[in-house]
DNA sequence: ATGCCAAAGTGAAGCGTATTCAATATGCCT
DNA sequence: AGGCATATTGAATACGCTTCACTTTGGCAT
């Protein structure tokens, strides 16, 4: 026996979801206190305990929120690309594109949740798997076409490529620069189809 | 006219770093107390006020120390190599190999202090500055002999480079698994002289 | 309508930890 | 040996997350 209706209960979940996502964007996470949420939210701290168990899991869910839309926007606009070289321009600079636009919440994600210890295994993880294998399918499918060789490992790319991209956007996300979306990709694009010295032959130490 | 010799200051400077060095490296810098490491370091906690001025500073000075050997040894090492291929190999491979030999430390760079929103202009950020110059005198380097197109952009190269390096070394952080220092530096060396398809025509969206 | 009562909601107390500071102990210098 | 600058102490302060005993509310049975 409920004490108030669903939708009431879902709108306070949303409100105070809501103000959260605000002041961690804005504030970050240390320097963000559940009183300060709580009087974004209009509700009294202990009323946060009841709808998250505790910071963090608000943390999470906040940026639980804002992986969904990601992914469901990354894997539409992929889809649109012809062979790989095109899917994977699309992909880094649609990567890129959500840092610019999102930079409060990726820099949240990447300097709060993605470094915990208990990263592995837990919900968002499994977001960001989702969000990876969207390339990994990429790859597995240019080796079955023949469009990349069959040597390449496609989780060392997935590695190398995220890891890439994010570092490059992350200078822009604490300074000031404006990054450019479209030349950026062009290059990180290039470097991985081709290599930085395509026309040479392999030395190998 | 002080109350103690500078040989007795200094020790007790670097008997409270290194109390702190592992204190951090084994349980992390939010699960630290300050208690913990005046007890470790067999001084009141007051008196660690005195010799560093917060604990975030405690931790700087901690990274600030380790990151000195890591660019002494990187520098010497790449030095060895005769052309940009040998050189990069072995610049991706010292990394990694610091990676396994310290990961604690690493991580804690990695989680901490890199993050940090105040790492820009910082006494840190100088010292990645010296450590990513080595690569970026590298590439200069190999454009001039001609060994890399000169329409690379060495701090492109640069932030791609460390950030595959560094996210693919994460996994390994983290987790269990053991991380195939050579395996893997030599994946990621080959992608980044020769890419993905080194021998298709580009192609371009 | 009305009263019951489970659950929503409150906010002050509890607890743990970084930091400060007034008091004390120490060891260098004359 | 004695004076005193300062190293050292540790209890007090401040602050923030979390808990919990209590109050209020609103849906439901009658």
């Amino acid at each position: 026996m409920p004490a108030i209706s669903p939708a009431r209960m879902r709108d306070r979940y949303e409100t105070i979801l809501a103000a959260a996502s605000r002041a961690f964007a804005e504030k970050g996470y240390e320097t963000t206190s559940i009183t300060e949420i709580a009087r974004a939210a209009d509700v009294s701290d202990g009323l946060i305990y009841k709808y998250f168990s505790n910071k963090r899991d608000l943390l999470e869910h906040v940026l639980q929120d804002f992986y969904e839309h990601v992914i469901q926007n990354l894997a539409a606009k992929v889809a649109r690309g012809n062979d790989f070289g095109e899917q994977l321009y699309i992909l880094i600079s649609e990567h890129l594109a959500t840092f610019v636009a999102e930079r409060n919440l990726c820099r949240l994600f990447i300097s709060e949740v993605r470094i915990a210890s208990d990263y592995r295994g837990s919900a968002i993880q499994q977001l960001n798997r989702r969000y990876t294998s969207i390339l990994i399918k990429m790859v597995d499918e240019a080796v079955a076409s023949g469009e990349i060789p069959r040597t390449v490992d496609p989780r060392v790319v997935r590695d190398m490529l995220f890891g890439a991209i994010e570092h490059s956007a992350w200078r822009h996300t604490i300074g000031k620069r404006p990054l450019d979306v479209q030349g950026m990709a062009r290059s990180i694009t290039d470097i991985f189809l081709n290599g930085l010295c395509p026309n040479l032959p392999k030395t190998r130490p």
